[in-house]
DNA sequence: TGACGCAGCTTTGTATACACTGGGATGGTT
DNA sequence: AACCATCCCAGTGTATACAAAGCTGCGTCA
């Protein structure tokens, strides 16, 4: 693996995962050294995190991880329910409705992934990410997979911002399994419509539920 | 101003301009050479020019700069549409009236831009980015802008694949009048569905006049 | 005669040295 | 005491040298 690549990679899932919190400046010299390699590929990295939108240059002068606020989370989601209303339509179209009926029976049982053990709820997040993979590949449309590739980086952030509780996420896999039903039948406008409600639902949870954007930065300044 | 933006907004241009044909091969000393800079900001550029997608890393070895082909025109579109409905429907929920009301004026009038002076139509697509810049500020979502704006490049570079005969480009006005009086009006349906029925109306025109992208391509291959 | 392998070269990937710019601190002046 | 100018330094921007990796072409062997 390039250098470059890793360091990329390291930055990436260290903001992704809120080891770098929103603000933190990046240094040059400080990452080739905490990471091993030199200024250039460390550049590169910081050059495709910044076109990504996960870091932004600081007024000519070093880059820091972009800030996630509450302020901006209905733009987020307005352009998200574009894409992805988008791309259920798209699927309901021209996908393989065996793939979707086995996803919505799953997503129907998706309550007992949703238990104690794991606070990160990596099962429960991964089927839901196996529906919205089935999706793209239905939908068949380079595009507007990976502008929504893109969008899903920020996304994952945000999750941070709300408590996801028991009673939400049980919520939000029945709606997965509507969206997942109504693509297996075929229904485009139902398909659509299923997506937007539960996008709408996901946002007003969110918004309710937050922890203050700020409170959460603070924390990060040691 | 830096050597590499220099760099990448002269690559870009020349892309975008098809002084850079799709499927030429950007050898990093060449450029180098011919812009006056060194590897460093040469490299720069082209990283930033590959997350545009106006290039592509070329199997590990090299860079090239990306086909445009008609075999992809119908999934471009479809993003497109999915981003430009969803603006036009957020602009005609917020906008100034009077903005579009001016705009739908000047766009009926459109026809007399379109004169045989200027073989480049640059009075005409000037009124028209005018429609996408207000449409952009109306809706007042950034990150839809910045979607719109990353997929605007690749559209500039479509538009060489079609012929725009003055016919078509009279009823393309005719079409972007009425989606500017749907915003003034603020009816949000019809601003989206107008919008659908003009990007449709682009892609057929563009597909049934195209040239093949094959003979571009070839000429380029000197 | 065809295919495989090796050698050389071209081109990219990385490191490092140097240049330049912007900001902050310090000292002087009003 | 407050404000402005200058100097210094931290950190980025660029150039270049070196390392590594892939392709090409030729030669040899089956």
């Amino acid at each position: 693996m390039r250098a470059s690549e890793k360091a990329y990679a390291a930055l990436r899932s260290d903001i992704i995962h809120w080891r770098l919190t929103p603000g933190t400046v990046l240094a040059e010299v400080e990452l080739s050294e905490r990471l091993g390699v030199s200024r250039t590929p460390i550049r590169e990295a910081l050059a495709k995190l910044s076109a990504e939108g996960l870091t932004e240059p600081q007024s000519g002068r070093g880059v820091v991880v972009s800030e996630i606020s509450l302020d901006h989370l209905d733009e987020l989601f307005e352009l998200r329910s574009a894409l992805e209303c988008r791309a259920a339509e798209l699927a309901a179209q021209r996908c393989d409705p065996a793939v979707f009926h086995t996803l919505h029976r799953q997503l129907l049982n998706a309550g007992e992934l949703i238990t104690s053990d794991d606070p990160a709820r990596g099962d429960y997040y991964q089927l839901v990410g196996e529906l919205d993979t089935a999706i793209d590949a239905a939908a068949g449309n380079h595009y507007l997979t990976q502008a929504l590739k893109n969008l899903r980086v920020h996304l994952v952030r945000v999750r941070r911002l709300g408590k996801d509780n028991p009673a939400r996420l049980r919520d939000a896999a029945r709606e997965h399994a509507g969206i997942a039903l109504a693509i297996a039948n075929g229904t485009v406008a139902v398909a659509s419509a299923a997506t937007t409600v539960h996008l709408d639902n996901s946002l007003r949870h969110l918004l309710s539920t937050a922890s203050s954007p700020h409170s959460s930065i603070k924390t990060s300044e040691q």
